[in-house]
DNA sequence: AGCAATCTTGACTAAAAAGTACGGATTAGC
DNA sequence: GCTAATCCGTACTTTTTAGTCAAGATTGCT
């Protein structure tokens, strides 16, 4: 349960753009992340076919957010960037003789993949670009507030 | 963010050996989860050095758990599988020059990821081997008691 | 129009993860 | 002590993911 490389680099980029309103072409992303402009080009690809990130062509081009910060929801771009922990057809895929995964029916392991999904999206589903145009601590304390009146204990 | 094979594999083999307590062997595993004999042996590995099974040789062996099942946390299970989601020294790694991840002392995608693995934790922390050894409703109660008075909605 | 800065795309290569093969070691039963 | 059933470890192959390359297309400037 690892993330991604482009899950990874994907979000830092997303959010350099979120600090440039002028636009950050390839090369500025390429050094600011410390990875080659033609994989920099690859991971700005991804964000800009999710419709987070619009590119502009040309001398003066770059990459912008496609819409305000605030409208960008994390987990959206983290399914863009990676896809999903579990899905609802992920049993469907798994082979042999279902004792325990009973007839894919009945399977406590599956719902124990759901739940880890549900706590995955508890926290991403509320978070928004928006969210992420702070410091540290600021995002700690937004943190905390999820997902309900016990939140999360993050430090 | 994917559930690795060996996590996927891992988890089912560890649950179907819970329940047959007189032990399984490695053919009877290969068997049952459908995947060749050598790549169960592979799985059982990780879990045998993970000390969360043990291993009977020659005529008459196979595995049984290393101790009760409500002493093994599925957490410890999941870190022996595919390690955490975010580790301490996960942003030592990552190079670029740090405006956002500002030298890495403040930087709100970091507390980002490492929210995701509390709330990841918080689940899998609380749930034991023994909780997985029921049918899928019993455990979606359980795990719907997670983390307090809240719970998570799995349904 | 011509040029330079920029993004776009698909194909290629490298690295990592998943899955296989095989020779060796241990144990129970005879 | 022999044999059959079992686990053990390493090295190998295949598949997937990560990362690179090169040729093309768009735009602003002069
Ligand atoms: S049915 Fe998918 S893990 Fe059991
Ligand atoms: S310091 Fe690691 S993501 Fe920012």
């Amino acid at each position: 349960m690892k993330l991604s490389a482009n899950e990874e680099y994907g979000m830092r980029c997303l959010v350099r753009i979120a600090y440039n309103a002028q636009g950050l072409t390839i090369p500025e992303m390429s050094q600011a992340e410390g990875v080659s402009p033609a994989y920099a080009a690859k991971i700005l690809r991804v964000l800009r076919k999710g419709g987070f990130v619009k590119a502009a062509r040309g001398k003066e081009g770059g990459y912008t957010l496609a819409r305000p910060a605030e409208n960008i929801v994390i987990g959206e771009v983290m399914d863009a960037l990676g896809g999903k922990l579990f899905e609802s057809d992920f049993c469907d895929s798994h082979s042999g003789q279902h004792a325990i995964c009973t007839r894919s029916v009945d399977c406590s392991v599956r719902s124990l993949w759901r739940a880890v999904q549900v706590s995955v999206d508890q926290v991403l589903s509320k978070t928004t670009l928006r969210d992420l145009m702070q410091n540290e601590e600021e995002m700690n304390s937004f943190v905390r507030m999820i997902p309900g009146p016990n939140g999360l204990r993050v430090m």
